[in-house]
DNA sequence: TTAAAGCTTACTACGGTAGTAAGGTCAACT
DNA sequence: AGTTGACCTTACTACCGTAGTAAGCTTTAA
């Protein structure tokens, strides 16, 4: 009943790379295949499932090690989902922070570029910004 | 009257680590130092001064190929300043991307840590959504 | 039987930064 | 003159997540 896939299905199946997939074995995020006799390994459906949950967890920005928390979370029956909204706010947080980080950046560059002409003459407010630029 | 420093001063002046402008001479965008009998590096006016350049432009989140052609520009005189706002506009592109994504992980994310009550209950929306969200 | 596709491990690289180890040098103080 | 401590040198490793390569084995299909 639980159908057994090599790699590239599995790959295929989730949106993994298979590269990637070893990898996750390799840093212990993916529990171990079972293997053909040629050693092919091969993935069921609960592999498949967390394939698919690190795939997502990863496309919202969190690291491997927090992955490894939600699984630990996710496969844990006792958990308390305060701790697992304790961790997505926490990377919410990060999140927030690298977006103001970014607007910085991007208000500051923005009014560089919008003082500079952009023609054929060599004066650059831009050049000009990053080698004084006061505001740091 | 070009006062030479060593590296550690040359750190302290820029805000660079020494490890770093070491880093920068290898890769190529900071000119090799002279050295002193002994080896040490010594840097001029000139280092400081582009050491400089290089920060301010890290801290807008160029790369350090974006910024070897910055330095390119700067010191040629006969530069287009429409080739350095391209390169600054496209950045700028750059940066809006990285800012969009982040605000839709933050939009997936908070509306799932909204929905999970965070307590001793194991029942979790965040672990659910992570399990099957279907909008990818 | 042979060719193609798929799998295996092991290695390299990326970018930017930081850490370590093992050593040479310089300045100041004794 | 010798010692100490701060500073410098090179060379290496690691981080994180991903991708690429090479050399070789296995399976599937023609």
């Amino acid at each position: 009943m639980d159908k057994l896939v090599t790699i590239g299905k599995a790959s295929s199946l989730t949106g993994v790379s298979a590269k990637m997939i070893r990898y996750y074995e390799e840093i212990g995020v993916l529990k171990k295949a079972s293997r053909t006799d040629a050693g092919y390994r091969l993935y069921n459906q609960a592999h498949i499932q967390q394939l698919g949950f690190i795939r997502r967890s990863r496309n919202l920005g969190f690291s491997m090690t927090e992955i490894q928390s939600l699984l630990k979370f996710w496969l844990d029956n006792d958990r308390e989902s305060r701790n697992v909204k304790k961790l997505a706010l926490s990377h919410l947080q990060e999140i927030n922070e690298k977006i103001v980080e970014l607007e910085q950046m991007r208000e500051v560059l923005q009014t560089l570029a919008d003082k500079c002409d952009g023609d054929d003459n060599p004066d650059c407010p831009i050049l000009e910004g990053l080698a004084h630029l006061s505001s740091e």
